[in-house]
RNA sequence: GCUGGGGUAGCUCAGUUUGGUUAGAGCGCCUGAUUGUGGAUCAGGAGGCCGGCGGUUCGAGCCCGCCCCUCAGUACCA
C-alpha cells in the first residue's frame, strides 16, 4: 500500500465511442437546421412535445422483447431494480403518451426534437447519440395528414436553401399486395422487401443478384442471396423497373423523335391497360442489350403518345402500376397461375390472390389521394415522385411511406423519411389507431452539409468585439458594451489578461467576429470611437504583402462620433450579412 | 457481426524492409521583432506511454500473440 510517489493519474480527454462534442461552429449550424424545421412545422400547426430520455424497457421494446432484441440499445437495471433503457427513437414514447392520455383531443399533432441513443457501429455522420426531429399526426386516417407532412418537409428544405431535394413515396400495401399476387410465400416477403430496399444504394444488378444466388461486395465479402426462383425474379424485376423505365424511355425516345402531340386521357388509359406490360418487357430486354425494342406499329404509337405526357408523371406511374396488376388478373383468369406453391388448394390460392389485388389496388388509390392533396398544397410535382420500389426498413409501416433525398449529398441516403403506422399505439391500448409520421436524423444531415459546405459555418455568434486597451477606462468600455447589447447586437468585450492590442485583434480574427470596436486614449479625448470591419480587412490582406502597407490600409475602419456608433454598427452588420 | 486498410507531435504523414544510443518533416500552436491594428516575413520555443497488454531479445516504434480504437466496404437497423 506504500506508493512512494502519489502522482495523480492523468485522465485522457476522450469521449465514449460513437459520442461526440459539437464545437460552436457545428452547434450553430445544427441549431439553424433545427430552428428551420421547428419554424416550418409550427407554421403547419404542429405543437412541441417533450418526453423522458429514459423509458421502461417494455415501453420501447414491447412486452415480449428478447435478449438479441436488446443488443443495440443502451439498457440497464436502474435504481429500485427497474429495467430501463435510453430511448432509441421518439415514436414509442409518443405512442405511450397518446395511449396514456385518454382526454387528449384527437387527432394529436406534435413535433419533437431530442437526442436518442443506439449501440450502432459509428460511421460518417452516424453516432451512438444523435438528434432526431420527429413529426407525427396521430388519430387520423386521412391521406391529407400524410400529404401535409410531405409538404412541410418540402418547405423545410426550401428554407434551408437546399432546393435539390426529392421525396420518393409509395405504399406498403402495394408491395404486400404484390407479394400475394405473384405468389411469394408470406414468410419470405419481408426478406424480399429488405432486398428491394437496397435498390437506391446498391443498384438494380445487386438487387437482382441478391434475389437469386447472392453477390460479392467490393471488399470481397460474400452477401448471401434469397435463392428465389427465376419466375419470381423476373416478375420482381418488371415491377422494380416501372419507374426507371419511364424515365429512361422518355429520355431516349424524346431524343429520337422530338414528339409534341396533344392526346386525351382516354388514350393514355388505353395505352396502360393494353400495352404496358408488354412494352415493359421489351424495354427490359433492351436494357439487357439482348435485342432492340422491336415494337409493333400500334405499340410504338402508344408509347409515343405516352412520352408526350408532360405534367402527368405521378399519374403515369400509378397507371403503369395499375396495368401491371391488370395483367396479373388476366393471367390468373386464363389459368396461368405461375408458381404459387404446390401444396395449396386452388381455393386457397384464389383467396390469397384476391387479398393481394385488394391490398395492391387500395395502395394505389391511397397514393392517388396523396397526389391530389399534394397538388392542393402547392407542392411542385417534380419534387415528389411516386416510386413503388420505396420500402422503408421499419417493420411497423402499414400504409404510405416516403423518403427524402438530397441530390447534393446522395451518399447519406434518405434524410427525412416516414410513413403510416396504424398499429403502434395498439401496443398500449389494444386498439388500432391510425397515425402517420416522419423523422429526420439531424446530425447525419449536418455532417453531410458541413462536409459539402452547403451550410454556413460560423465559429461564433458574436457580432462585435469591444477591445480593451486601457484598464483605467474599463467602466467606459462596459458602458459602450451595454449600449451595443441594448441595441440588440450580440457583443462581447475582450476578457483576456493582456492589454496588447495586436493580440486582441488577432483574437477577434480567430473567433471570426466580423466587427471590432476600438477605444484608446485618442478616441476618449475626442468623444469618438473606431469601428473596424474585419471581414473587409481579410479581403484586403490577400492583396497586400508588405507589412507597412498593410498597416496603412485604413479604409477598412472608421473613426466616428460616439453618438453615431449604434447606427453605424447596424448598417455595417446588415451590409456584411447580405 | 463479416472483409480489407490504418493507429508515430494538436493535424497530415515519413521512419518498420535488415531490431541498435538522443524518433523526424510540413502545417498549426506559444514567445519576441510589434502594448494602436489580423495577413506575410524573420528569430526563438513548447509539444511524443511510437494505440494497450503480454511475449521473443543484451536491446523493440520496428518481430510474435491477444485486445482496443479508427477508416472504407458490407450486414443488421425496432
Amino acid at each position: 500500500m506504500s506508493k512512494k510517489k502519489n502522482k495523480p493519474k492523468k485522465i485522457r480527454p476522450e469521449v465514449l465511442k460513437g459520442f461526440k462534442d459539437y464545437s460552436p461552429r457545428e452547434e450553430i449550424a445544427r441549431q439553424k437546421i433545427v430552428s428551420v424545421f421547428k419554424e416550418v412545422f409550427e407554421s403547419f400547426g404542429f405543437s412541441p412535445l417533450q418526453t423522458p430520455a429514459l423509458e421502461k424497457i417494455e415501453v420501447l421494446k414491447g412486452a415480449d422483447y428478447g435478449e438479441d432484441n436488446l443488443a443495440t440499445i443502451f439498457n440497464f437495471t436502474g435504481p429500485e431494480k427497474v429495467e430501463m433503457a435510453l430511448r432509441f427513437e421518439l415514436t414509442a414514447s409518443l405512442a405511450r403518451f397518446v395511449a396514456g392520455n385518454h382526454e387528449l383531443p384527437l387527432p394529436f399533432r406534435r413535433y419533437q426534437f431530442a437526442p436518442v441513443w443506439r449501440v450502432d457501429k459509428p460511421g460518417f455522420g452516424r453516432y451512438r447519440e444523435f438528434t432526431q426531429f420527429d413529426i407525427d399526426s396521430v388519430g387520423t386516417a386521412s391521406m391529407l395528414a400524410d400529404a401535409e407532412i410531405m409538404a412541410a418537409i418540402c418547405k423545410s428544405f426550401e428554407k434551408l436553401n437546399l432546393p435539390n431535394y426529392k421525396i420518393r413515396f409509395s405504399n406498403r400495401k402495394i408491395l404486400n399486395g404484390l407479394a400475394k399476387m405473384i405468389g411469394i410465400p408470406v414468410e419470405k416477403a419481408p426478406d424480399v422487401f429488405r432486398v428491394i430496399d437496397k435498390l437506391e444504394k446498391q443498384g438494380l444488378d445487386a438487387v437482382i443478384k441478391e434475389l437469386g444466388a447472392g453477390r460479392i461486395d467490393k471488399s470481397g465479402d460474400k452477401i448471401p442471396g434469397l435463392n428465389m426462383d427465376n419466375e419470381h425474379i423476373i416478375l420482381m424485376r418488371e415491377y422494380i423497373s416501372v419507374y426507371d423505365l419511364i424515365v429512361t424511355a422518355k429520355h431516349e425516345l424524346k431524343k429520337e423523335h422530338d414528339i409534341n402531340v396533344e392526346i386525351s386521357d382516354d388514350d393514355i388509359a388505353n395505352f396502360f391497360v393494353n400495352y404496358n406490360p408488354t412494352a415493359i418487357r421489351y424495354f427490359i430486354k433492351r436494357e439487357g442489350r439482348e435485342e432492340g425494342i422491336g415494337l409493333g406499329e400500334e405499340q410504338s404509337t402508344a408509347i409515343r403518345n405516352f412520352l408526350t405526357i408532360k405534367k402527368e408523371d405521378q399519374l403515369s406511374v400509378l397507371r403503369y402500376a395499375w396495368s401491371f396488376m391488370v395483367e396479373r388478373i388476366n393471367k390468373f383468369q386464363s389459368g396461368e397461375l405461375g408458381n404459387f406453391g404446390d401444396n395449396k388448394s386452388s381455393e386457397e390460392i384464389k383467396c390469397v390472390f384476391d387479398e393481394g389485388i385488394k391490398e395492391y389496388s387500395t395502395g394505389l388509390f391511397e397514393l392517388n389521394e396523396i397526389r391530389k392533396y399534394l397538388e392542393y398544397l402547392n407542392v411542385p410535382e417534380e419534387k415528389t415522385i411516386i416510386d413503388i420500389t420505396v420500402v422503408r426498413g421499419l417493420g411497423y409501416y402499414t400504409g404510405p411511406v416516403f423518403e427524402t433525398y438530397l441530390d447534393d449529398v446522395p451518399e447519406i441516403g434518405s434524410v427525412f423519411s416516414g410513413g403510416r403506422y396504424d398499429s403502434l399505439v395498439a401496443r398500449f391500448s389494444g386498439k388500432k389507431m391510425p397515425a402517420v409520421g416522419a423523422s429526420a436524423g439531424v446530425d447525419r444531415l449536418l455532417a453531410a452539409l458541413l462536409s459539402k459546405k452547403l451550410i454556413s459555418a460560423d465559429n461564433t455568434v458574436s457580432e462585435v468585439l469591444v477591445t480593451a486597451m486601457d484598464s483605467e477606462f474599463s467602466g467606459e468600455y462596459i458602458k459602450i458594451l451595454n449600449e451595443i447589447r441594448d441595441a440588440g447586437i450580440k457583443a462581447e468585450i475582450f476578457l483576456g489578461e493582456t492589454r496588447n492590442f495586436t493580440k486582441q485583434v488577432k483574437y477577434a480574427d480567430r473567433i471570426g467576429v466580423p466587427i471590432a470596436v476600438i477605444l484608446g486614449s485618442e478616441e476618449f479625448e475626442n468623444g469618438q470611437i473606431t469601428i473596424k470591419n474585419l471581414i473587409a480587412g481579410r479581403e484586403q490582406a490577400k492583396e497586400v504583402s508588405d507589412r507597412e502597407e498593410w498597416l496603412k490600409a485604413e479604409n477598412i475602419q472608421v473613426t466616428i462620433d460616439r453618438k453615431e456608433m449604434i447606427d453605424y454598427l447596424k448598417k455595417l452588420l446588415s451590409k456584411i450579412k447580405s
